[in-house]
DNA sequence: AAACCGTGGCC
DNA sequence: TGGCCAAGGTT
């Protein structure tokens, strides 16, 4: 146990206990997919919640639940209404190796999810963080998660400095959080707060701006604390120019239906809907016209969309057909491999649309009213 | 190893 | 207003 005893402090033997007793007081209780054991439940509550907060998650845990009861439902149904359930929640991969996880489950696990950590952690979109959180919630599994909370949490109150996204930092953080885990006389309800209370603990009192130390069950420990150092840990991300990408997006309407473009599965949108795109004007009026579009090109607002790593300007221009156009070749909205559709605007729930396209979409809609 | 991948809330 | 980042994984 040499390395154990390397990182061995006062606080190490009861760092687990501590937080437990602490959960069970003033942790999250009521939140909609605790109070189960339920591996499906738990892995689409995990995926959701990957970079996504709590409150933006809820409603559409609700109605995948709704749609998609089982992992069956979920890995017979097409993609499509996968994607267009998703829409709106952003990390489009993250809907598309849902979708493969619920059919290797279906397929190669007899639709029960495994329950080790090593074995959840091969499935699509399911990395050692969330196998480790669906384990030990579903499971019972001695095992950390390692998030953006248990992060600050750790380099706050061990006192860890750099930046937590580079590897090294990280690398470490695995192997304290390791080293803190429950031992082996911890039940399967302990297990579960613990996990909990890492979260709990990093969401709703050791949180990034204004910490609630007083509150917090290890102020007496926390390096940050005792130090007052709050402010500066965990260390932030290095900071870098965000490029600016501009492209113009093609409004060709007909009546009340505009034209929908599937995008490539990979790459930002990855398989949402979106509208035809060209890189600048004169590209968007050569794709107007091998629609069959001819007439007026009349100028929406420009919009921008802040991305992670880059934002991008768009130049809406809006087209009328008014039926007098060469529809599509591909509008069967059945067909597997469609590529193009004619959407009425009412009806652009049914399809995952980028969420500040269905915003200038929602616009359109109002205005035409 | 670092870049890529969304969106909305917060201040 | 804009910088910062949230229950990360994949390439």
């Amino acid at each position: 146990m040499s390395s154990e005893t390397s990182l061995a402090s006062p606080l190490h033997a009861e760092f687990a206990a501590r937080l437990i007793a602490w959960q069970r007081q003033h942790g999250r209780h009521d939140l909609p997919w605790q109070n189960t054991r339920d591996p499906y439940r738990i892995w689409l509550s995990e995926i959701m919640l990957q970079q996504t907060q709590v409150a933006t998650v809820i409603p559409y845990y609700a109605r995948f639940l709704d749609r998609f009861p089982t992992v069956g439902a979920l890995a017979a149904a097409p993609l499509d209404d996968v994607m267009a359930l998703w829409a709106g929640l952003g990390y489009y991969s993250r809907a598309r190796n849902l979708h493969r996880c619920a059919q290797v489950v279906a397929d190669e696990h007899g639709g029960a999810f495994p329950a080790s950590v090593d074995a959840l952690a091969e499935l699509p979109g399911i990395g050692r963080s969330t196998a480790a959180a669906i384990a030990s919630f579903a499971f019972g599994a001695r095992a950390t998660i390692l998030d953006g909370n248990v992060k600050r949490v750790l380099a706050r109150v061990f006192g860890i400095d750099g930046f937590p996204g580079e590897k090294r930092v990280e690398n470490a953080m695995w192997v304290l959080a390791e080293s803190l885990v429950p031992g082996a006389h911890a039940s399967d309800a302990d297990v579960s707060a613990y996990t909990q209370g890492l979260m709990d603990l990093g969401a709703t009192l050791c949180v990034r701006g204004k910490p609630d130390c007083v509150r917090c069950p290890f102020a007496d420990d926390c390096v940050a604390n005792t130090t007052g150092r709050q402010r500066e840990l965990p260390a932030s991300r290095p900071k870098k120019a965000v490029p600016t990408r501009r492209t113009w997006m093609l409004v060709l309407l007909d009546g009340d239906a505009v034209m929908l473009e599937k995008r490539p599965p990979t790459g930002i949108w990855g398989g949402l809907w979106s509208l035809p795109e060209a890189p600048d004007e004169v590209a968007l009026g050569v794709r107007a016209r091998a629609f069959g579009a001819n007439g007026a090109v009349s100028p929406l607002a420009p919009l921008s969309h802040t991305f992670t790593h880059f934002r991008l300007d768009i130049e809406p221009r809006v087209i009328e057909l008014n039926g007098k156009g060469a529809q599509p070749a591909a509008v069967a909205l059945d067909a597997q491999d469609a590529q193009t559709a004619w959407v009425a605007l009412s009806g652009i729930d049914a399809f995952g649309v980028p969420a500040p396209v269905r915003k200038l979409l929602d616009g359109l809609r109002g205005s035409l009213l």
